[in-house]
DNA sequence: AAACCGGGGGC
DNA sequence: GCCCCAGGTTT
């Protein structure tokens, strides 16, 4: 029998793609593609990657640039952090390493938005170092061929994930064994419906001789979402609604939203905050949004400020938002929605 | 609608 | 070191 990295390594000359943009010894094209990869499909990575090599073909014209002109080239591609994280790290290689593009593993997972895995990726594919790695599809492989049980999230599962992804790692062709066993999950060893047939490990592989593909990788056990509440203010004075910038960090960061009352009520809120009292305070029918990890009813309270306090809000972190104009910035779905409501006039009131 | 995704960050 | 998070896409 053959080793297992052979087999894959043969099946990748035969099928693999070798002609891809970033398929060259260039440690920052790699990266690059890495991080785009990380989020989306090839097909769609392509066109992103060539404008992006353009505007900044080295890793200097990147950390030189505006992080505006990085992330309007990044449009489209969502997960904004990403980008942030890659004009950051281009900046740390420009001051703390000459400008060159690390090669040590310490030096490049020690970079912002670099973890093990694409580490191990950069370090394989551009300088032939002997790295494993582990995204979704080599886990997904490694865990059927070895019947790897539970869910790849917890600690002690992806430890085993990483031991077989560094058992499996040659010495010889690691970059080309890297790209073999991406391409090897995403295009045959897939969620749903693998080409077990064309598998070049099919032989060994245990999930497949218990006929259990479909139990590998485990998934994660489903609990009950924890619903939250809040409520949330509309501020309104004659035909502008009082807006908060959020923090940078956490939900729904940077983007524009409504005061929110944690406790006290919207009276005391509004005289405390705006210096004004209300001629009237009018609750809503309750909202509910979903996140992936909980779910969120807000409680509208519409106030109507009595006269007007312009001059409390107009910063960089509080504005009176007319509701005919176009927004300041991002608003979050759920508040859009509360803004609209307020637009049109309809809405349910509460008992 | 639910599963999935690598790294960051809080604890 | 463990667990959860954000903010998307794929199925």
């Amino acid at each position: 029998m053959n080793d297992f990295s052979d087999r894959v390594l043969s099946w990748f000359d035969e099928n693999g793609r070798k002609d891809l943009p970033w398929q060259k010894p260039d440690a920052y094209g790699v990266w690059v593609s890495e991080i785009m990869l990380q989020q989306t499909q090839v097909q769609t990575v392509i066109p992103y990657y060539e404008r992006f090599m353009q505007s900044f073909p080295d890793v200097v014209a990147l950390a030189d640039a505006d992080l505006d002109a990085v992330l309007h080239r990044w449009s489209g591609l969502g997960y904004y952090a990403r980008a942030r994280n890659l004009h950051a790290a281009a900046g740390i290689v420009r001051d703390k390493h000459g400008g060159a593009f690390p090669s040590s593993f310490e030096d490049v997972v020690a970079l912002p938005g670099i973890g093990r895995s694409t580490a191990g990726a950069i370090l394989s594919l551009a300088f032939s170092q002997r790295h494993a790695i582990l995204d979704g599809n080599v886990k997904r492989v490694l865990a059927r061929h070895g019947v790897i049980e539970g869910w790849p999230g917890k600690s002690a599962v992806v430890k085993q994930l990483w031991q077989a992804a560094e058992r499996h790692t040659p010495s010889k062709r690691v970059g080309a064994y890297t790209q073999a066993i991406m391409d090897l999950g995403a295009t045959v060893c897939t969620r749903s419906n693998p080409g077990c047939s064309a598998c070049p490990v099919n032989a060994d592989c245990q999930a497949l001789q218990h006929d259990a593909i479909e139990r590998y990788p485990g998934r994660k056990t489903k609990q009950a979402k924890p619903l939250r509440q809040t409520t949330m203010v509309l501020a309104v004075s004659n035909d502008a609604v009082y807006l908060e910038r959020r923090p940078a960090a956490g939900i729904w960061g940077g983007l524009w939203s409504l005061p929110e009352l944690t406790d006290g009520e919207a009276g005391d809120w509004c005289w405390q905050t705006l210096n004004s009292r209300n001629s009237g305070i009018e609750p809503w029918a309750t909202l509910r949004h979903s996140f992936s990890h909980f779910d969120l009813d807000i409680q509208p309270v519409v106030v109507r400020v009595a006269g007007t306090s312009r001059k409390v809000a107009d910063g960089d972190d509080s504005t009176w938002y007319r509701i005919d104009d176009s927004p300041p910035g991002g608003i979050a779905a759920p508040v859009q929605k509360l803004l609209n409501t307020l637009k049109t006039g309809g809405h349910v009131q509460n008992s």
